[in-house]
DNA sequence: CTTGACTCTCCTGTCACTGGAGGGTGTATA
DNA sequence: TATACACCCTCCAGTGACAGGAGAGTCAAG
C-alpha cells in the first residue's frame, strides 16, 4: 500500500497520468480512502501498469489497451491488432520518408536561389468530372482559341449547363514540330449529345494530382511548369498522363495575354515512380 | 469573388478549414459581406492557399506557418527552420522503425508461446541515487543475505535515514566459479560516513535502463530475466554496466524465498547497438 | 501545534480541425 | 410570387492524453 507519489516515483509515470488512468479504468488503485479520497497502490500493480506503458511504446491508444487487457481477448484478436499496427506503422515510416524528402527539396530550393519559390507544389485527388470537349492541332497554344471560340459557339447554341472551371487538355508530351495536340473542355451538369466535332465524355478520377498556380500574364507561365516538372522530378514521381491547364480567372479584355489579373492552375497526374 | 464553397472545391480543402484558416489570420476572405457575414474570395488567394498545404506537408504547425508567411522571415531563418524540421522528422522515423521493431518481436513472441508473455519491458531513464552500500562475494545469491544483515546493522547503530527502496547490483556479468560479486544497497537522503567496509556514493544516472518487473516465489525470477535478456537482444540493445535487483516488496516472514507476495524489478542499463 | 510536503477535485488549455444545432441567404423553378 | 433547396452563418461540443494551476484538505515529523 503505497501512496500515488511514491508509486509515480516508482515507475516514473507522472501522477496527473496515474490519475487519468485510474479515470479511464486502466489501472484502478487498490484502494481509496473513502473520506480523503487518497489512492492506494500495491507494488503487484506494476506489471499491469508496465504492460500499458509497453503498449503505448507500440502506439496502440489507451482504448486499445484496454481492450487488451480485460483479459477475454483471444491471441487471435491480438495477432490481428498487432499485424494492422504494423502496416499502420510501415505506412507511417513511408509517409515521414517523403516528408523528409520534401524538406530536403525546400532546403537546396532556398539554398541555391537564396528565397522562397514564387510556386508550391501540392498533391490533390481530382474527382471524376462530365465534359464537352474538341480536341484539334494547332500551330501554338495561344491558337487554342479557335477551338474555344468553337466549343461556345456550340455551348451557346445548345442548352447546355456550364458547371466548372474550363480546362485545356495538353495531350502532346514531347515533341511540337508537327503542332499541339489540344483539347479545350468545359465542365457540365446535364446531359449533352456529341456531333462528330464535340465530344462528351467523363474525366476520369485522378488519385494523385500535382498542382500548381500561375498569377499574372500568360508570358511567364513557362515558370509555374519549369518548378512543377523539377518538382515532380526530385520527388520522385513521373507523369502518367495528359496535363491539364484550368483558366480560373480570365483576362478583363478578352484575349489580352498581359493581363496580370489572370490566373490559371497547372495539373499533372503522377505515380510514385 | 467566389463564395467559400466553391473556393473550398477548387482547393480541395474543406468549409471548416477555410474558416478556421480565417480565424487564425492565416487565410482571409478578400470580402466578408458586412450584413450577411459571407465569405467571398479570389482565385488569386489560391498560391497562397497552396503554399499554407504544402508548409503542412512539411509537418510544421499552423503557428509556425503563420510565421513563415508574414514575410519578414530571413532566408536563413527559414534554412534553420527546415533543418531542424529535417531533424525532428528523421528521429521521428527512427522511432517509428524502433516501434516497428517491438511490434514484430510481440507478434513472433504471441505466435510462438501462443500466449501473452508474462512480462514486459519498459526503458527509463533512472535519475541519481545517492547510497550506502556494502560490496561482497558470495556462493549464491540468496547468500546476500549476510551482507544485508552487516548493512542494516550499520544503518540501525548510526542516525541514517532510508529513502527507497533497497537494491541488490550484480558485478558480475560472465561466470561466477569463484562466487558472486554483489553490491547490496540502500538510498539514503543525509550525509553518512563511509568505513573500510561500507560505501557512500551515488548512482550515477542511467539514460536508458531496460526494466521488468517479477512477481511472487523467488524461485522463478530467473523467468524475468530470461524475458529481459530476450528482449535486449532482439531489440538491437546491449547491456552496458552492472544489472539492479529492486526489492519492492518483501516476504512477509523473514526469509521466506516462496512467498507469492514479494515483488521485484530487475533493471540492465543498456544502449542501442 | 506547527510546518511543509503531499494529495484531492475541478477547471482550463493543448492542436487542427469535425459534427451538429439553429437560423439566415441566394437563386432557380413552379 | 411562392417555394424549394442548396448554401452560408455563428456558436458549442468533442477529439486524445494528458499538463498546469487554483483552492482546499491530509499526513508525518519535529
Amino acid at each position: 500500500m503505497i501512496r500515488i507519489g511514491d508509486f509515480s516515483k516508482l515507475s516514473r509515470v507522472s501522477i496527473k497520468t496515474l490519475r487519468y488512468y485510474d479515470e479511464m479504468d486502466l489501472l484502478k488503485p487498490i484502494e481509496v480512502d473513502r473520506f480523503t479520497g487518497y489512492r492506494y497502490y500495491d507494488f503487484n500493480q506494476l506489471p499491469r501498469l508496465y504492460r500499458i506503458l509497453a503498449l503505448k511504446e507500440l502506439g496502440f491508444s489507451l482504448e486499445e489497451i484496454g481492450n487488451f487487457l480485460k483479459e477475454n481477448l483471444s491471441t487471435d484478436a491480438l495477432q490481428g491488432m498487432l499485424k494492422l499496427r504494423r502496416s499502420q506503422i510501415r505506412q507511417q515510416v513511408e509517409a515521414e520518408m517523403e516528408r523528409l524528402a520534401h524538406v530536403e527539396h525546400w532546403l537546396r530550393q532556398t539554398q541555391q536561389e537564396n528565397f522562397m519559390s514564387k510556386y508550391d507544389v501540392v498533391l490533390k485527388k481530382i474527382e471524376p468530372i462530365k465534359v464537352v470537349t474538341i480536341r484539334g492541332t494547332v500551330a501554338n497554344p495561344p491558337a487554342q482559341r479557335s477551338l474555344w471560340d468553337e466549343l461556345m459557339t456550340f455551348i451557346n447554341q445548345n442548352d447546355i449547363r456550364m458547371n466548372g472551371t474550363p480546362m485545356a487538355i495538353y495531350h502532346d508530351t514531347e515533341t511540337h514540330e508537327s503542332g499541339w495536340d489540344i483539347e479545350v473542355a468545359m465542365p457540365i451538369s446535364n446531359n449533352v449529345s456529341p456531333t462528330s466535332r464535340i465530344n462528351v465524355y467523363t474525366l476520369p478520377t485522378v488519385e494523385k494530382m500535382a498542382c500548381v498556380v500561375h498569377t499574372g500574364s500568360f508570358a511567364t507561365i513557362g515558370e509555374a511548369y519549369d518548378a512543377l516538372a523539377k518538382w515532380i522530378d526530385v520527388n520522385g514521381y513521373q507523369i502518367v498522363g495528359p496535363s491539364r491547364e484550368l483558366n480560373l480567372k480570365m483576362p478583363e479584355k478578352k484575349g489580352d495575354q498581359n493581363d496580370s489579373n489572370t490566373v490559371n492552375e497547372i495539373q499533372f497526374p503522377v505515380q510514385k515512380i
